[in-house]
DNA sequence: TTGACGTGAAACCATTTGGTTGTATAATAA
DNA sequence: TTATTATACAACCAAATGGTTTCACGTCAA
């Protein structure tokens, strides 16, 4: 869990407390605490995953006042979307083989 | 390692190894030996990786003869698409953003 | 100015992960 | 029949991962 390795952006997201943080900061700017309030681990682990999600590009932080304030960056996420895409054919190739199979039935 | 718990399509394909081995997979059965060649870590290794795969519903095997083939399974994967698909507006908010941006300094 | 609040950082810890080597066994080629 | 090939399985290992507790420190409200 140390953060100094830059964090893989497939890695950051296969965590699901990770996933649930970029849910939470879709659209709005939270603070540590804030966010830590709505897991049942302790606000050290939350800053862990903000840390590595920090580290992926998919988050950015900035302290104010005594808190910190960390808000969604979506754009790491095009990666996976461009990689997803390759293989969208391989199962709407499924739907289309189905679709012949319907259509031969008739 | 183990492989009795089902594993997370988001955790199946956070490994480097695995999408490698899902991308050889696209359109071809290949067996366990034919896929290590590719690969300098040890085929009881890429076993544990389809493995893996195996059980995140990715890949489908069958024993013929000797060899066990593989094959990809992409439908899993429409899960990670429609996780991205609430993040989509996310990183087009910044083009338009920008674009209106632009448009002002025109 | 004094607590309470929000965070940062260090030290630890158990489990998981990705990898290895070695042995056993079924199928195939000579 | 005898190697050789392709796996399977077990045992083991170091490092990474996800988590904890404890303590220190700046900020803010009374």
């Amino acid at each position: 869990m140390e953060q100094s390795p830059r964090y893989d952006v497939f890695q950051a997201v296969a965590d699901p407390t990770r996933r649930k943080l970029l849910e939470m900061l879709a659209g709005k700017q939270l603070s540590i605490s804030t966010l830590s309030k709505d897991f049942s681990v302790s606000r050290t682990a939350i800053t862990k995953h903000l840390r590595i999600l920090e580290s992926a590009g998919l988050v950015q932080s900035q302290k104010v006042g005594r808190e910190r304030l960390y808000r969604l960056d979506a754009k790491p996420l095009q990666t996976v979307h461009h990689w997803l895409a390759f293989y969208e054919h391989f199962w709407e190739d499924k739907l289309s083989n189905l679709k012949k199979v319907v259509e031969k039935e008739l």
